[in-house]
DNA sequence: CAACCAGATTTTGTCGACAACCCTTCAATT
DNA sequence: AATTGAAGGGTTGTCGACAAAATCTGGTTG
């Protein structure tokens, strides 16, 4: 259903429709490869096409949408090949965040990140870590990092593009049973890495704890393309 | 002067002014930190207020324009630190980008970009290195490199966004005297490691000879700050 | 039966106009 | 003299309408 779009001030009405259009998108309301009508989204919205384009606009530069000239605008579709994309890209920005922020990281933030993995630690123990406050944990750590590292492009490039990305496929990318602690395990090596100033071990664990996810993704789609290997 | 954007078929207005504009902001015929009068500059493009404010968006959302609600838009104006931050974010990507190369590149692609190299070379025993030509010879590789790398998502964010910023203040990151030969040295290196496929090599290379930019800059900063060091 | 070609309809691209807001100017007050 | 406050002009934000393009429909033809 249409949520018209609960006015925030101080935002442009533009700016509001592309925050709303880009959660649709990243919560699956609206499907990848899904066409976007303007005149519907505009009255979903109670706005003119003039700020929903712009609205537009910004989210194609953000990589969520791709139009095409007098065609119009889709979700973007990610096979196989992009999403193993996004994650070799996530490993290096993600990778040099967590040696910035062993560099950079507040004192206090830390202290305050080691907290929020001892609550992850006792969800994970109370409800057996389901998949969906599990993935909320996850970004709730790379958001953390990402942003103790001192650095406001490459926090900016992660968060406002990546991680909406990474966001809309979360369902394909589900984590596989016990995993939940096996990364809390992993963010808590990365945590005491950074909370020693060791920027070159943070570094390499970080893109290692990427790198495990793609792998993992890597090898459940090799699953159907050659399923005799396995069984 | 105004160029009535040169009418070319299949683009939109909007996509069209979007390209012109952000050569005029990266070209620095619009100073960072200059304010856009968006009816001025409908008029010198040509178009009304509609599709350049969606050119404003993509440019905002591509981290070349900070627009500011009721307010308008402003060319971004990088300091001494977020410059050093686009160095960081640049050698995590461009380290990934050589990384991946030294995987995919294609061999015709790497025999290319050798010849490209020896042109450089001769370029630089010709001119000595002119400081302009010079720079467009280290975006070409650079560029080569990231398309090289088989990944659309990591050479979008390299070419669309981050280049972009760099050509925008190549003049405060002048080179200096002998520098090109360097350059051109450390070039042949990462591309003797990819068509070497040694990938950790490659990555390797290419950040320090991104970070050996870094450095110069961050040297060239210190300077003023602390003139009596070098006097 | 398939392919192709009009006509009609929907959708996108663009424009001009109006309203709201900001900044400047300048006069009045303390 | 400095600050405050109101009027004025200018800029930004938004809208509805028109034109061009694409898509859909149905009928015709090979």
């Amino acid at each position: 259903m249409a949520e018209p779009l609960q006015l925030e001030t101080g935002l442009t009405l533009a700016e509001q429709v592309t925050a709303a259009l880009q959660r649709a998108i990243v919560t699956g309301e609206f499907a990848p490869g899904s066409k976007l009508n303007e005149p519907e989204l505009a009255r979903r919205y109670g706005v003119s096409r003039g700020p929903l384009r712009e609205a537009i606009s910004r989210l194609e530069a953000r990589r969520l949408l791709s139009v095409t000239p007098n065609s119009g605008a889709r979700v973007i579709a990610l096979d196989t090949a992009e999403l193993i994309a996004l994650f070799e890209t996530r490993e290096a920005l993600e990778g040099q965040a967590a040696r910035l922020a062993a560099r950079r990281m507040a004192e206090v933030d830390i202290a305050e990140l080691s907290g929020l993995l001892d609550a992850h630690a006792a969800q994970i123990a109370a409800d057996g870590g389901c998949a969906y406050y599990q993935d909320e944990g996850d970004f709730d750590f790379h958001y953390r990092i990402a942003s103790g590292a001192g650095n406001a492009l490459l926090k900016g490039i992660l968060l406002d593009d990546l991680y909406q990305l990474l966001r809309m496929y979360r369902f394909r990318l589900s984590v596989s049973e016990g995993r939940a602690e096996q990364a809390l395990n992993e963010h808590r090596q990365i945590l005491a890495a950074i909370s020693d100033r060791d920027a070159d071990l943070a570094e390499m664990l970080m893109r290692r704890h990427v790198a495990a996810g793609r792998k993992r993704f890597e090898q459940s789609q090799s699953e159907y393309s050659a399923p005799a290997l396995t069984h």
